[in-house]
DNA sequence: CCAGTATACTTGCTTATACAACTACTTGTC
DNA sequence: GACAAGTAGTTGTATAAGCAAGTATACTGG
């Protein structure tokens, strides 16, 4: 047992969580992302996009919105975007109230290949999450999330 | 409201719950990120290894065990792991059992590194963890994401 | 003990992302 | 209404990671 041992906990009760967020995380998204590419030849930043898109009120969300949403760099998005905005899958439109700005559309293309992405996204889900948790762990799992989540 | 939505829920609970673990994870990889590598010159990556490094029993990892501790792949390891050796905070050593094998060892500078490192790392997870959370949130926390992770 | 197969790691190449510098536009102030 | 400061997005460049192919070593069945 050595002091460093002692000075620095690596074993830390918060630091274990950390590192477990991280794994869990890492796993995850791994093995999703492989079987979305494999069936959908879609990535899961893609598949992040849309699903953004999706879920935004007016059908349409800004560059910074996406970053935002996705925990990307600006630079980052708008090459992410260019690439499925190559694949026909979003469209840029000019935004009529501020012309620095771009409004980020899904297409019909968009909306199918999501769909298509959406039930291999929660067929996998039902092979994982809901394999390891019950209903109510996944609404406790979720709930801490969003707390831990919130701090910005 | 259209059929799609219908058929494909994008708001299904376990759709949501695994947005959330990648966003969690997203953020909060991003500033610990970039604490430490403004307060220690260490990249999150490094500081992965390292900490693997010292939680294990020997003191030696073989390249293997530290690609599947990460989740990285075998080639972007390999790599990873010259950058640090390059730093002088590990070393590879060879496996007396296994010449194809190879031992990864932390150095005293490793662990100083790692020391310093985990020093900035409880700081923030006392900024950031527990405020967010009471400590028996997060043990349940933990436990939950040790279950979701024993998937394989 | 030899052949075939599996394992451990590295290397060549490609790609996705970050950061920082840049352009274009907007907003606030005097 | 013009100038300063701030904001939205893009682009140049660097880097880190993945995959697939390659090399060396270990294991296994005949």
């Amino acid at each position: 047992m050595s002091t460093v041992t002692r000075t620095c906990p690596s074993g830390d009760e918060k630091v274990q969580l950390f590192g477990l967020l991280l794994e869990t995380n890492a796993r995850l998204s791994r093995s999703l992302g492989l079987e979305l590419e494999a069936e959908c030849e879609i990535t899961l930043a893609w598949f992040d996009v849309l699903l953004q898109l999706r879920r935004s009120p007016d059908g349409h969300l800004k560059m910074n919105e996406i970053a935002e949403a996705i925990v990307h760099s600006s630079g980052g998005t708008t090459r992410l975007v260019d690439r499925i905005e190559e694949a026909g899958l979003v469209a840029r439109q000019s935004c009529p109230s501020d012309r620095r700005a771009i409004h980020v559309a899904i297409t019909d293309a968009g909306n199918a290949k999501l769909d298509e992405a959406l039930n291999v996204h929660l067929e996998y889900l039902n092979e994982s999450l809901a394999k390891q948790l019950t209903e109510s762990e996944r609404v406790t799992l979720a709930s801490l999330l969003t707390k831990l989540n919130s701090s910005r």
